[in-house]
RNA sequence: GGGUCGGUGGCAGAGCGGUCAAUUGCACCAGACUGUAAAUCUGGCGGGCUUAGCCCUACGGGGGUUCAAAUCCCUCCCGGCCCA
């Protein structure tokens, strides 16, 4: 069995659920640090255990371009590679067909890149993807998908999700690996009838879990937000249901009360390396200027090693003079954010009061104005 | 003391008669970032206002030439280099 998926609460349609994976087992909803490269940008192993990471995500493209699948296969594979016990999800390379969109082909055989590092030739079919990450030995893999912007014409849209289901069913197909799960991806922008009908099609197909693709591509959050429940609710209830590169917490809150389970995002390492820290009561700049003489931490009651350890004026400090200190201080804190953020989603569910939750965290972090 | 080159916005450094409130870089100030082509990118950066524009003060100081000067001339001050 590749993994179990246990739905141990729910609160109308958000769930707290257990995930185990071949190397480990985690509570969700969860939230995924991103490590692209076989590394989360700045941040040690270590520090991303300390920082209270659980799973983390890998990706087929990057990986497969540099240093190879084969090599990692052969240097005992991606978790050995990069020195992380933990679970590790790899992405199939269905979202470089949305941010690699001028250095690509597609057709129903797969995706041709033209690498951006150097040009040189990837072919990226649903076997080979699915090959890939099989060399790269994650935990979960994810089926190619075609991943179109928001902008898309209504045509192109039918045609990404015919093209993911065809993908899906050979992905399935290619599929060898007893100790991997393999996710379908349900695209179909933000037309719900096409949502539905790619949910079903896939769910046909029988996954361990599924994911909704195509979100934060363009389209204004609230557009997500008021299209997530329908869209969860089209997944089977009794798997694992991963929203594909979301997002801020907000985002993952209003999704959390669609149902979703699994998250995965850039922006508390990306906004870490740019001075951006994510607290319960809002973002702070670390470059601003009122910063300068602050000496409270970033959170007071954060646990994490850059709370407990470094003042405002300090962070500040770093970021001014340019040390890469501060982006890996920043990741560490914004990390451990983002999981501190999922354990009291988890709580409140488990205590049947997450909805005064969000209600209170939107508030407190003056997101609720935005909304 | 003589010669010579030069003094431009916080710094470096363009401009060498009008299109200059002045290219560019750094610094500074602010913003963006959603399955990572991102330790990246964008905007602002003399002052004021009735702010798609207008007015004032500005390219070492003072004086001059000109319709018009950061740009040409005179002079003073200051700095680099060379000669005594």
């Amino acid at each position: 069995m590749s993994i179990r998926f246990q739905i141990l609460h729910t609160e109308s349609a958000a769930r707290l659920g257990c995930l185990e994976t071949t190397h480990g087992a985690f509570e969700t909803p969860m939230f995924m640090p991103v490590g692209t490269r076989a590394s989360v940008k700045g941040v040690t192993p270590d520090q991303l255990r300390a920082a209270g990471a659980k799973i983390i995500l890998g990706n087929t493209y990057h990986l497969a371009l540099r240093p190879g699948d084969e090599i990692i296969r052969d240097l005992g594979g991606l978790h050995r590679f990069m020195a992380w016990e933990g679970p590790i999800l790899t992405d199939s390379g269905g979202f470089q067909v949305f941010s690699l969109a001028d250095l690509r082909k597609i057709n129903d055989d797969g995706v041709e890149f033209r690498s951006h590092i150097d040009g040189q030739l990837l072919q990226l079919s649903p076997e080979r993807a699915v090959k890939i990450q099989e060399n790269l030995g994650s935990d979960i893999a994810m089926c190619l998908d075609e991943c179109p912007s928001t902008n898309a014409e209504p045509e192109k849209l039918r045609e990404a999700v015919r093209r993911s289901v065809l993908w899906a069913k050979r992905c399935r197909d290619a599929h060898t690996r007893t100790d991997q799960a393999l996710f379908a991806i349900v695209q179909g922008g933000l037309d719900l009838d096409l949502r539905r009908q790619c949910a079903d099609e896939m769910a046909k197909l029988d996954f361990p879990g599924y994911a909704l693709g195509g979100f934060s591509v363009g389209e204004a959050p609230e557009q997500m937000h008021s299209v997530l429940p329908v869209c969860a609710a089209a997944l089977p209830e009794a798997k694992p249901r991963y929203l594909m590169g979301v997002g801020r917490p907000e985002d993952i809150l209003a999704a959390v009360t669609a149902g979703l389970d699994l998250f995965d995002c850039v922006l508390p390492t990306r906004n870490g390396r740019n001075a951006f820290a994510f607290t319960f009561s809002g973002s702070k700049r670390l470059r601003n200027a009122c910063h300068r003489r602050d000496p409270a931490p970033i959170e007071a009651d954060c646990p994490c090693y850059c709370c407990r350890q470094f003042s405002r004026a300090y962070l500040h400090h770093l970021f001014q003079v340019d040390e890469m200190l501060g982006p890996t201080l920043l990741s560490i804190h914004n990390i451990c954010f983002y999981l501190r953020l999922m354990a009291a989603i988890r709580a409140a569910i488990r205590e049947k009061r997450f909805e005064d939750y969000h209600r209170r965290f939107l508030t407190l972090a003056g997101h609720g104005i935005r909304e």
